[in-house]
DNA sequence: GATTAGCGCTCTCCCCAGTCGAGTGCTAAC
DNA sequence: GTTAGCACTCGACTGGGGAGAGCGCTAATC
C-alpha cells in the first residue's frame, strides 16, 4: 500500500507519461502537483517508488517510467471511471441508428468506434453462443447437382456452403427438404439432430450431414469472427515505429492467434479486464495494453470487444469506452432476442 | 529503344536490386553477366542508361537503382513469363480442395495464398456482377415484430437485414410472403422489381421496398467487400521499415480506400495489369507497384485480385502467379455458374 | 523527522571531425 | 569500342567533446 502522496505522484507520472511518451522528470511532477513541495522532495518519493517497483529509470539519472506494476495499481486504485461524454454518447447512438438494420455492421461499426476513440487496434468478435442451435435451412439450386446450402442459426449467424448432389435435383425437391428438416431440427443442436434418427432419403441424409458438419465446425471455434479495425494507430505510436516489434504484432493480428492468446483469458467476468504488459502471454505483446469486455447475454450468445495499445494507454478513457460499448452492443443483441432492453438509452430496433 | 546489351544490363541491376535491396555497383554486374566486359565498360552503359532515365543514383557515386522507367522497361520487354512450378499448384489445389465447399474461403485463401507465395499485401475482391440479380428471398421471424431478411443474389452473394413490421407477424406468413416474392421476381434485377407493380399487401410492398434497397446499395458499389493479407510482409521490407510510410499505406488498406483508388484503372483488360510506383494515383503508394487482374465471367461476375509490395518487387513471380491465380478463380466461378471448366485441371466441385 | 537547497555526478544526445571503403567519372592507352 | 588506372566523392562508422537533463547525496533548515 502507498502513502497518498506516493499515489498522487505515481498518478502524476502515469498521467504524465501517458501524454508524452518520455521520461517524467521530479521537477515536471513538482510543478504540476499542487502539494507545494520542491523537486527534491518528489525525488524522495519517487526513489521509493522505484524501490517498490512501481517506476523504472530507462538510465541511472533519467526520469521515471512507469513499471507494469505501477500501471497496474493505477488501474486498481487511481482512476476513477470516467463517464462516457453525452455528446460522444450521442455521436455512437446516431452512427448505430444508421446501421440498425445491417447485423454484420453492429461489429465493424463498434470497431470503428472503438479505434479511432482510442487510436489503437480496436478487436470485437462476433456474438457466439457456447453451443449453436438451428434455425431454419434453405438451399437454392445452382445448377442441375449443385445447390447452395444456407444455414441460419439462431445468433442469426448465416453460414453457407456448396452441396452436392449425386443426381439431378430440382428447386422444388430442394424445398421440399427443406421444409422437412426445418420442421424437424428447429430449435436443436448439433448433436441433438445427429442424435435423432427419423426417417430419411438419402438425399435428405446428406442435407442433415452437412448441417450437423457446419455446426459443429461453428461449435469447435471458441470466438467468432473478428472485427479488427486501427492498426494504423499502433503504427503511429512511439514505440511501434520501429517496426520490428510491429511485426510481431501484425503476426498476431493477421494470423488470428491474437484473439486466440488474449480471449481464453477472459474468464465469465462481467466487468471490464485489463492485461497490462508481461501479463501477456505472447512475447509479442510484452509492451501492449489489453482492456477488454464481453457482451452478449449469458448463454446465449456472446462476444468480446476491447483495444489493443501500448502499455502506456489512457485507461481510464479505454476502460469507459470499452465498457460502454459493451453494454451498448449488449443491450442491441437482447433487443434482437428478446425484444427488450437491458439498458437505458440508446438505438431502438425498429 | 535499347541496344541488347544495355538491355541485358538493366536487367541484371534491376535483378540483383529486387534481391538485395541495395544499389547495384558495375563491379557487381560485370561479375554477374556473361559479357566478359570489364567494370569499366559496364559503367559506359551504366551511364547512358542513367541518362535514359532507366536507373538512377541515390548519391553522386552510389551504384545503380531502377527508376520507374526502368522497371517499366523491364515489364514490358525484358522478362519472359514463368510457369508456376508444378509443385505450387498442387500444393495450390490441394488446398482449394479443402474448402472447395466453402465459398467464402476461396477469396481468404487466394489472398493467403498469394500473400505467401510473393510476400507481399494481398487483395482479392469478392466477384460481382455489374448489375445484381434476384435469386431468393428468405424471412426467419426473430421476434413478433421482428424478422431477418435474407437476400440470395444470383452471384450467390448473401445479404441480410433486419426488418421490422408494423404489426405482430408469424413465420408461416413471413413464408407466405416471400414464396410469393420469389415467384414474382426471380431472376430480375432491382430496377425491374422497382418497375413490376403487382397486386402486393402492405406488408409485401414493404419486404420489396427492402429488397429493392438492398440490391441498389449493392449495385451501387464498385468492387466487391475486400479480402486483404499479407501486411506482415510489407513491414518487413526494408523500404517500409521507417512506418511513416506504412502509415500512409495502412491508412489506404484500412480505409479501403486502396481498393477505390486502384481498381477504377482496370480496364476490361483482359491479361495482368501491372502498376509501378508514381503511375499510382495515390501518393502514399509512389513507391509502390501493384500487379493485378481480372477474374471471373464478364458481364455474369468478376472480381479483381492482386499483389501490392515495394516498386523492387519480384515482377516476374508475381505476374505468373497473380495470372495464375485468377484463372483459378474464374475456373472455380465458371464451374459455379455454369457446370463448366473454363481452363484445363484444378480442383473440381462435387 | 521531514523537507529543502546545493552540488557533483552520470547519462544521453548532438555535433563534429576523421577515417574507411565502395564505387564512380575521367583520361589516356590499347 | 574497350580497358586500366587513378583521383574523387559520398555515405557509414567511430570517437571525442560539450551541453543539458535530471538524479543522488549531503548538509542545512524548519
Amino acid at each position: 500500500m502507498l502513502t497518498e502522496r506516493r499515489e498522487n505522484i505515481l498518478g502524476l507520472i502515469i498521467g504524465e507519461y501517458i501524454l508524452g511518451a518520455s521520461p517524467v522528470a521530479s521537477e515536471t511532477i513538482a510543478h504540476k502537483s499542487r502539494l507545494g513541495v520542491s523537486p527534491a522532495t518528489i525525488r524522495n518519493e519517487m526513489a521509493a517508488l522505484e524501490e517498490d517497483g512501481y517506476i523504472t529509470r530507462r538510465h541511472i539519472s533519467g526520469g521515471g517510467v512507469p513499471s507494469d506494476k505501477g500501471y497496474r495499481y493505477y488501474v486498481e486504485s487511481l482512476i476513477r471511471e470516467e463517464e462516457v461524454p453525452l455528446a460522444e454518447r450521442q455521436m455512437i447512438s446516431h452512427l448505430f441508428f444508421l446501421v440498425e438494420r445491417e447485423l454484420e455492421e453492429w461489429n465493424r461499426l463498434a470497431a470503428a468506434l472503438l479505434a479511432r476513440m482510442l487510436s489503437s487496434v480496436a478487436i470485437v468478435t462476433f456474438p457466439k453462443a457456447p453451443q449453436t442451435r438451428f434455425k431454419h435451412l434453405e438451399m437454392v439450386a445452382l445448377q442441375e447437382f449443385l445447390a447452395l446450402l444456407i444455414l441460419i442459426l439462431r445468433e442469426t449467424r448465416l453460414k453457407q456452403q456448396l452441396i452436392a448432389f449425386d443426381e439431378m435435383i430440382s428447386q422444388d425437391e430442394l424445398t421440399v427438404i427443406s421444409n422437412k428438416l426445418n420442421a424437424l431440427f428447429n430449435g436443436l443442436t448439433g448433436s441433438e439432430i445427429l442424435a435423432r434418427s427419423p426417417q430419411l432419403s438419402t438425399r435428405e441424409e446428406q442435407v442433415r450431414q452437412a448441417v450437423v458438419q457446419m455446426m459443429e465446425r461453428e461449435d469447435t471455434q471458441r470466438y467468432g469472427e473478428l472485427c479488427i479495425e486501427g492498426v494504423r494507430h499502433m503504427l503511429s505510436q512511439p514505440e511501434f515505429s520501429s517496426s520490428e516489434k510491429m511485426l510481431g504484432l501484425m503476426d498476431l493480428l493477421e494470423r488470428g492467434r491474437l484473439a486466440s492468446s488474449i480471449l481464453p483469458d477472459m474468464v465469465a467476468e462481467d466487468g471490464v479486464q485489463v492485461i497490462i504488459g508481461a501479463e501477456n502471454k505472447e512475447d509479442a505483446m510484452r509492451e501492449c495494453s489489453v482492456v477488454l469486455a464481453r457482451y452478449g447475454i449469458p448463454g446465449e450468445a456472446s462476444g468480446a470487444l476491447g483495444v489493443v495499445g501500448p502499455t502506456r494507454m489512457p485507461y481510464e478513457r479505454a476502460i469507459s469506452r470499452v465498457r460502454y460499448m459493451g453494454m451498448l452492443m449488449s443491450d442491441l443483441l437482447a433487443q434482437l432476442y428478446r425484444g427488450r432492453k437491458a439498458g437505458q438509452e440508446h438505438s431502438q430496433i425498429g
